[in-house]
DNA sequence: GCCGCTATCCCGGAAAAGGGGGATATCAGC
DNA sequence: GCTGATATCCCCCTTTTCCGGGATAGCGGC
């Protein structure tokens, strides 16, 4: 089969899981298909403090997914570090050139070779202000990466990862409970108030007067259901209204 | 040609790159190939500010390209608001399923097309503490989508960007090397901040006094280098110390 | 033992935000 | 011509934040 053909099976595939256990078995074929044994699908966070909320989906030895999981190597582990300074995956061969290994990141990919882990490659998945994430996927040590397959399986990280956020909050979703879009005149004023400013600093910017400001933001307040400019900020930084681009530029 | 050999061409092309110009040019060819005309690799920022520090290649129609720089649209546009919600590369017309268009948005998006420009895909190129970035790939109105080629567009996007961020990165990075750590209680109380409540709400919560909060957010937002709690916010979702999920977990 | 960091609590005044109440003008659509 | 959405401006009052001061206590490193 061509890799066009495959890539939108993986797709379809992917795209076609209802439940989280849908998508895992998706995930395992696909693992398997790719030539790899294992996959991980998750956010760098603390696993067990996030119950639930974070994305985790795996086939690793349950051993191995115990010890990570107690230790909370999600947040240091040094794939995930290394998943930070790129946004193209790689192969954890290479991590040593992305990052520095401290003496503990080289103590633990030692005890994941002991307990069967061999090479792998990890495709980042960084959405501006959620929690980064990544899809591995990995082999039994000695057997080989398979080379050919790497373009396809940055794809299909990519394809699972979306899947994935889908499937854990609904973003994503090509068909919408639509978030309030605000006037031109509110995003201009949200966006002030995101960069810190008062509602007289803003007004002087804007050349309006401060009533003005003060009411563009509690109408956009009201729009988005919150009672706070902070709230009016993260709500518009999440759903996409403004960006932290937005915010920093100048 | 298969898919995997354009694949690794497009990639050994641009990773071939020397310069920016080498890069400009293996890019066009890799646009045309793709079957697509005009291609845009850049980072989300205010070009005429950013001086050479942020990447910016591209071979849009040059009235376009100097509207948008003139009137610092690499900040607002669409596109790249769309680019920043999703690790997926998409076509411009689900944009209006990713975020809420403006009045100002289909302005622009109207502009565009008056201008030559149709649908297009974009693919986010997301590093955390980076500047947001992503390559985009468009035709000329009325000219197809050229649907078979996207899962190869979305790898050509992937590694055109990193390919620049390597010629870039000799020229200075774009990020500041060490976030600021926030002390356990610091960031607990960042945390209620950014679920918008007041000092006082927040101490019932933590069972401490008013005044104890009130201290433990002025120093975080001294850590971050700010005066406000919304710009504690901002700069904490921004640096990875609080996520949007850990904001509306419950 | 001292120092720095953290966490806790307290005060007071100035500034800002939040939440009401109004008003006028423009512009698009029916 | 009316209606609704938008944008602008004004006043008042309460609550909250911001920014100076303070103080005490534990803990870890040098």
């Amino acid at each position: 089969m061509g890799m066009h053909a495959m890539a939108m099976r993986f797709l379809h595939l992917v795209e076609a899981s209802a439940t989280p256990d849908d998508l895992a078995a998706a995930m395992a074929a696909v693992t398997e298909e790719l030539g790899f044994q294992y996959f991980a699908l998750t956010h760098h966070v603390d696993i067990l403090a996030a119950r639930g909320t974070a994305i985790r989906l795996h086939n690793y030895p349950a051993q191995w997914a115990d010890y990570y999981d107690a230790n909370v190597l999600g947040l240091s582990d040094p794939v995930h570090r290394a998943s930070h300074v790129t946004s193209k995956g790689f192969c954890w061969s290479s991590m040593a050139m992305m990052i520095p290994l401290t003496a503990a990141d080289l103590r633990l990919l030692r005890l994941g070779r002991e307990q069967g882990l061999g090479d792998g490659f990890t495709v980042p998945a960084n959405v501006p202000g959620e929690a980064r994430g990544s899809c591995s996927f990995a082999n039994q040590a000695g057997r080989p990466m398979p080379e050919l397959m790497l373009p396809l399986a940055q794809l299909a990280g990519i394809f699972a990862f979306e899947a994935a956020r889908r499937l854990w909050t609904g973003r994503g979703r090509l068909q919408d409970p639509r978030p309030p879009a605000l006037t031109d005149r509110q995003r201009d004023c949200a966006l002030l108030v995101g960069r810190g400013k008062s509602d007289w600093e803003a007004a002087q910017i804007l050349g309006i007067s401060e009533e003005t400001v003060a009411c563009h933001v509690r109408q956009a307040c009201e729009r988005h259901g919150v009672n706070k400019r902070t709230l009016l900020v993260v709500q518009t930084l999440f759903d996409g209204t403004l960006t932290f681009t937005d915010l920093f530029r100048r």
